[in-house]
DNA sequence: AATGAATGAGTATTCATTCAT
DNA sequence: GATGAATGAATACTCATTCAT
């Protein structure tokens, strides 16, 4: 336990925290209220006091609210690779690679929402922090490198086509699996059709599933 | 032209407008500005000036600022469906008319990135206008009964196979389209590849067509 | 009938009303209005709806907001006057007839609380509009000479005592009937106790009359 | 002295205070200013500036404009009810005691315009504030009591009559004074009697003092 | 390392009033 | 007489950021 309940009188009860525990608390702060209303609509007042830190300390160790938002969607993508470095497919032959990979990148998304929306707002901002960012940059997805070699794997053994791109593969997965989830609000109304319930989403994985491997042939 | 030049001296020479004039101005200025910086971002201030009208015709004839948000969300909509009802698929065999469905998802989004940031931005504040405008929830999509019936010639043609949904295929299209223009910038940036080049558009162009149409199979 | 049904087609049917109509209509919309929010909370928009006017149709026939103000109060004093004026204490003995007067002064405020919420305002303006009215400073008030009329029969008869300023005695009796409407509200908040039921009223009536008549004498 | 001048040269030398004095400030500012031109009329810029603090802290310390106001209110109901505690009239004989009881209330409002200021225009929104405000409605008054034990203490002296209500005579007192001084601006100008000078006031004080007591009996 | 207090520049919105027909 | 359109100046309120301790 590195939290030391203080003997205050005055106040209720606080907790000491380690300088660590205070910038982390911040962030994960940061994450949730930047996941929820964008750069734009974030407050740092909010983010501070569900950090239950003051707004003083959000500058004391991030600077401003843009380093901040930097550092939550560098934090974001970190969370994002280790995921996908869990992710082993050595095992499997190429088909079940590809679709053990597919669903993958649909469940991850589907129980990380925040994801889809610090990756559009960070889009809608023109890409501006992570350009800025060496650590978004440097880190390099473990998933492009896993789809290049499943690939490989199925030209190999025969079962898919030569020649196709690895990141025009991955981008069309990822756009497939990003695009339920971020627009599946303004689709459900617009079609009247419950996007969100779990047997859409089961249905619409086996769907994506068989259109990646099969394509609409018959 | 409705519009008639004034000979006044002392301001500089303004232009009087019709009301609807001053009325599609103000939605234009608001489409372009809610594009390019989403409901949060957008200034009324910016709106009025582009619009060459004053801040206070925006609330006389739009009510608020999320009144005109839904507007132009609206105006969006409109114009996106108007292009999709202008293509015609119904002389193409069945295969040939997917193929031009997807390039035609694909050509409108990158002629018109605008629609993507206002798609974007109306999900990330959770389809509340859409949810509450009328026209949006009315109207449905061209596009989607395009592809419903293409699917329908491909399965008697035996060409594509069978229970394919519509609307999740319609999804899987969307997504790949959307994505890639949507995200753009961001994977440009980290996969240190130029998305935006009409090469890569185009090579990518092939690949989600031969892969709706093939999957990965050889 | 001075209104003339319209044969519009494009509008629901309009009437058609004299100038002396209109501007009646917009006074008697701007009495309501500023009786119910006082000069600076009444909106002139406001006013001019709910005369089925336009805006500008209440500065052509008033000028401006103040000026409207002016006329709504002089409209005001006109018909407290006009009540007076009915108020014929000839017949009564003089004791009766000051009890009748303070039942009228409790009554008429009672049933119009519009004057109390105007007088109150234009105090709260520091008389500015009444010091610039003619009309207002012209006509006297008729309770003041009844005042002082009945005083005298009093003194004369041997029931009142000599030496009451009329006006003051008229202050003390409008106080006491104003104040308790006028502060009600909060003072029912206050003292838990409901003044606008009629019984309070009632109750209250009798204790002013008997006040102003005995005084706290056994 | 908690303030400390400081030696700046840049900003005319600036005042450091403590939070109390800087909540203190606004409050007297808001005080004057609401007293001054009510509720509406008042403007938050204004008390900042008479409280030579900015607009922000207003809001800092007080929330909004209307949570200022009902603090404004209370601490005049605060003050006017200190104010009444320090009238002492336990050594008087009852009819005396009544003639100082209504020479105080006479004379603070006199002192106090303010007072009649806030309270009515309190009323003029339907005593909003006042209900909402825990703080005015716990509170009960001081004179409410010392009119009820004078009564009592008259009614067994045989000087007062029986059956008196206390809140009924405390209203028509307060009426009485109440109106004197809130409408004597509009009474002075119609009746073209100058009501503010010494002299009247300590006419119409004998006045409601002798009426009160013996009425307009001889 | 932590905090309460303070601030300038904005931000949507309102309102009385005027213009042009 | 009557009207829709247009405008400038405010107005309450917000927010990221900094100061002083």
């Amino acid at each position: 336990m590195t939290a030391i309940e203080q003997t205050a009188q005055g106040k209720p009860s606080r907790v000491r925290r380690t300088p660590e525990e205070t910038r982390a608390s911040i962030l994960a702060a940061a994450r949730t209220e930047f996941a929820a209303k964008g750069l734009d609509g974030a407050r740092v007042d909010q983010i501070a006091s569900r950090a239950k830190a003051n707004k003083q300390l959000v500058y004391y160790y991030f600077g401003s609210k843009d380093e901040l938002y930097t550092a939550a969607l560098e934090s974001t993508y970190h969370e994002i690779r280790a995921l996908e470095r869990e992710l082993d497919l050595t095992a499997l032959p190429p088909r079940e690679a590809m679709v053990r990979l597919i669903d993958f990148s649909l469940d991850y998304l589907n129980e990380h929402r925040e994801f889809i929306r610090m990756l559009a707002d960070e889009n809608a901002h023109g890409a501006r922090h992570v350009r800025s960012s060496e650590m978004a940059l440097r880190t390099n997805s473990p998933l492009l490198e896993l789809i290049a070699e499943t690939l490989d794997r199925g030209v190999t053994g025969g079962v898919f086509r030569r020649g196709v791109d690895p990141l025009e593969l991955y981008i069309s997965i990822a756009g497939m699996t990003f695009f339920y989830f971020a627009n599946g609000l303004t689709m459900s109304a617009i079609f009247g059709r419950d996007l969100a319930k779990p047997q859409a989403v089961a249905s619409y994985r086996d769907h994506i599933v068989r259109l990646t491997v099969d394509g609409l042939r018959p």
